[in-house]
DNA sequence: CTTTGTGAATTGGTTCACAGCT
DNA sequence: AGCTGTGAACCAATTCACAAAG
């Protein structure tokens, strides 16, 4: 078959598989890490035995970020970091506000690992009367109300939502309203956003059933082969 | 089309999808509330509209329960639910310990979700001596030294680290030696267990980059088509 | 007529295996 | 020698499409 004319691989955006994405920040933390300790050659064998994956896949996808291994060599470090954090979209600064501020909040605006990627808090709401007015991690907790005041004054892009179930929809419909771009949806419950509104869900009670899932099958006998 | 002998489908353990597992929480969870709701006959399609799904995909899932399906009616919400549960091995009570007392630890022990599903927490653990003794959502948070004899004591399976990731290796083998059963970790690095102890891995600013990924390489051009 | 259950087709992702560069 | 990049093979998951059941 020829390849010629069927899919030009257009020098800005290659077709990355979404299961590829998720490695990348994988890939990111433990570069950076390494980079860290003085390493400034790292080869797709080692990535891959951090991440406990194929040796071929690391490779597959740092494709995607151009030809920057040397064979026989492996890949520079810093060279990787940067490439992958401008894949990323994060070798900038993302802003975003959080909705709910309950314990889960709090431990989120406190993870200093997020600053260091380029996160920053820029808005603190909360319906809680009680609530308003409270200074939390250096931000005052705002009624929902100025959502959109402050996101317009922040050009706020992110929004995590932490809330109970019942106000999430609502939430993320005023978010919506006000303009931003993408929500990390921690409510159990499933988000209806337009498609221009992107979406990341993280359910910690699914994850423990899952976990209970696990073992509940689980092989029970280590089996004796090393 | 005759199956007798083919695939077996041995009463105790079909093969599943992993991508399947990972729904069964959701489907669970829209059953429950529209069980409670009185809703006593569900469809797939019903289903697949909720999760943003399929609706042959729904089914494909569904037929791992058995053939609980009414062709021209649906599936019974409540024998859905039992189902599920048994599947899923939530239909008991799951022991679990945390071991780092911060905000996410205290929002998961806050978080009532979690009872509601059958999972109770049985062990608070901490090694910061400021925390130690101190009560936390009913619980005295104790040295990891007691992690032994509680475990032990309480029959804990699963394990909830929600430490920084320094500490998280050698907590996840302390956890091990002990002879715990799963791990939830909430820590940003890969941890290594041996095959017999599962492992789910929640990591925070993963999900944020992701995020920020999708809104980065966004159609940003809401498509005006239906 | 509605909805299930499921082979077949399709799409997507991972691993293999090796040519080619250093 | 060692390591990358990638087509081909393989495996897994999703969607299609339709026969069978109420």
């Amino acid at each position: 078959m020829n390849k010629n004319d069927e899919v030009v691989p257009s020098p800005g955006e290659q077709r990355l598989s979404r299961a590829s994405v998720q490695r990348f920040s994988l890939y990111l933390r433990h570069l950076e890490r390494w980079n860290h300790e003085g390493q400034q050659i790292v080869s797709s064998g080692q990535l891959g035995e951090a991440l406990a994956i194929n040796d071929a896949q690391v490779r597959k996808d740092l494709a995607y970020l151009g030809n920057l291994g040397q064979p026989g060599i492996g890949y520079y470090t810093r060279e990787l970091i940067t490439a992958l954090r401008h894949r990323l979209g994060v070798d900038r600064v993302w802003s975003a506000v959080v909705i709910g501020v309950g314990n889960l909040a709090r431990a989120l605006l406190r993870y200093r690992g997020f600053s260091q990627q380029g996160f920053q808090f820029v808005g603190l709401f909360d319906s809680d009367v009680k609530k308003i007015g409270q200074m939390v991690e250096g931000l005052e907790v705002l009624s929902p109300d100025a959502l959109p005041k402050v996101i317009a004054a922040t050009k706020a892009e992110l929004a995590v939502v932490a809330v109970p179930a019942e106000m999430a929809q609502a939430v993320a419909d005023a978010l919506v309203a006000a303009g931003i771009k993408g929500i990390l949806n921690f409510a159990p419950l499933t988000l209806k956003l337009p498609q221009h509104v992107s979406l990341v869900a993280v359910d910690l009670a699914v994850q423990l059933e899952q976990l209970a899932f696990l073992v509940h099958l689980s092989p029970s006998a280590p089996e004796p082969e090393a």
